[in-house]
DNA sequence: CGCCCCTCCTGTAGAGGAGGGGCGGTGCGCTACT
């Protein structure tokens, strides 16, 4: 009966890993948490929930880029009563969209947009069937410092005819699905928890004594290996400062960052899908919603400051289940550079401070942070949740700096980190004896042979020293 | 950590060096200005 409705609404003829579980437990009004692999078609999970409930279905994104992705592959599916409620619209469309709610049978909006007074009561309104959290490790990653709106969804769900939720994420740890089972006020869930480990991402680490070798590397990596890549970099100024080295050697190559207009990413974004460029040098911005499946190279010239961060990251590549490699560059000083982006929690000094009115000069992200806390609670209270948070900050750090440090399998140490096993593999890692030169594909240049392109590479190098 | 910006200093005019200090990454929606 579900594949059949699978059949008439997408034109498939089973289902993926999770995606029955999971409807079926929403059919039956339970709330579900729900680990599932990038690629495994989350988004269907609840769309065919909408149609067989024919009740219409709100779904909370963290991305406009996102939504409006979303929105657009519904329409080419054939769903037509879809709309992304948020700041993309004219001040009239959203007066006409506002006016007609009820005509939609999937809303997209932000966790801000549900903090709008006038917004979210109008929305309460609305019969759901079906409320998503999508990309929900969002709520525990972005909710405690910049974005408090993601926690102050706990108030907004508080009401009588709330209808099933369903968090969706591809990385979780146990930490994390507390968080979202809290915030989401998620008493008793169905948990569909399919396990991360991607064993067609090989994992390399490399050590260097300075940041200049890490460019160097870089340079005769890109110049020599055949794309589609990303190179991860810890600064907007540093995807910028690369990316032009990159292409002195006529690399198809763009940077990519939060400091760039909309415009300007999404077009990136688009020529890098459509092999217009081959590399990407991004900050952390980049990858949400990413639908490229051949991605071969994911290298961080700074690791992550999260392994979450880092396997979301490295998750990007080979969707099509053909061999990546993702490879990480380490030097000892970056893991003062980590432990500074990685620990912005606000002190009980500027929690006093912020409490007593006393103005204090304090970064976006921690006004954010603190006004979400003055709101909520008593200044006793959020000094534990600072110093809680910090602590949590810090054992997270670790994690990472000891996948930087390991001596052991770099695939067993990363899942360790989300409770789960690894089973041992042929060429896992560079600690288990991974040559990275099996998984590189050369870059050919045509009218060249090996040896003139040694040469070519090698003049080129010279002259530009 | 390493970088960049700002200020101060010199010695009477202008630029350049030294040294202190702050910042670096993820985004939504507004609002008040050009």
């Amino acid at each position: 009966m579900l594949e059949r409705a699978l059949q008439h609404y997408f034109g498939f003829s089973s289902f993926r890993p999770g995606q029955e579980e999971v409807i079926r437990a929403l059919l039956a009004n339970e709330d579900v948490v729900a680990l599932l692999p990038t690629g495994t078609g989350k988004s269907l999970c609840y769309q065919l929930t909408g149609r067989l409930k024919e009740a219409p279905v709100l779904i909370i994104s963290p991305l406009l880029s996102l939504m409006q992705d979303q929105v657009n592959q519904m329409k080419k599916l054939g769903f037509k009563r879809v709309v992304a409620l948020n700041s993309f619209l004219t001040r009239e469309q959203f007066t006409e969209v506002l006016a007609n709610l009820a005509h939609y049978d999937y809303i997209f909006v932000s966790p801000e947009m549900l903090q709008n007074v006038n917004i979210g009561r109008r929305l309460k309104q609305l019969p759901f069937g079906l409320i998503v959290v999508d990309e929900a490790h969002c709520i525990s990653e972005w909710g405690h410092d910049f974005r408090p709106d993601y926690l102050r969804l706990n108030t907004w769900l508080k009401y009588d005819s709330r209808p099933p939720i369903v968090a969706l994420t591809a990385t979780a740890t146990s930490k994390v699905l507390a968080d979202i089972k809290d915030v989401l006020c998620i008493k008793e869930a169905s948990m569909y928890l399919a396990p991360i480990d991607r064993k067609e991402i090989r994992l390399a680490r490399q050590w260097f004594t300075t940041a200049q070798e890490k460019v160097n590397w870089i340079e005769e990596y890109v110049s020599t290996t055949l794309g589609p890549g990303i190179i991860y970099t810890s600064s907007r100024k540093k995807t910028e400062q690369l990316t032009a080295q990159l292409r002195k050697w006529r690399i198809k190559v763009a940077a990519y960052h939060g400091g760039m207009t909309n415009e300007d990413r999404q077009l990136i974004q688009e020529q890098f899908l459509a092999a217009e460029l081959e590399w990407i040098v991004a900050t952390s911005a980049f990858g949400m919603g990413v639908h490229k499946n051949n991605i071969r190279h994911v290298i961080h010239e700074t690791m992550s400051p999260t392994l979450s961060g880092y396997m979301q990251e490295i998750g990007r590549a080979a969707r099509d289940g053909q061999d990546a490699l993702a490879t990480v560059l380490c030097t000892e000083q970056d893991k003062e550079v980590l432990q500074f982006l990685h620990d912005t929690v606000p002190t009980e000094e500027m929690v006093r401070a912020y409490y007593a009115h006393v103005s204090l000069a304090i970064s976006d992200s921690n006004a954010e942070l603190l006004k979400y806390l003055y709101a909520n609670y008593e200044l006793s209270q959020a000094i534990v949740y600072c110093q809680t948070l910090k602590v949590e900050k810090n054992k997270a750090f670790q994690a990472t700096k000891n996948y930087m440090e390991t001596s052991k399998c770099l695939r067993a140490t990363l899942l360790q980190y989300f409770e789960q096993a690894t089973v041992p593999q042929q060429a896992c890692c560079t600690q288990c004896g991974l040559n990275v030169e099996d998984y590189k594909e050369v870059r050919k240049f045509t009218n060249l042979s090996k040896q003139s392109l040694d040469w070519a590479l090698r003049l080129q190098q010279m002259l530009l020293k």
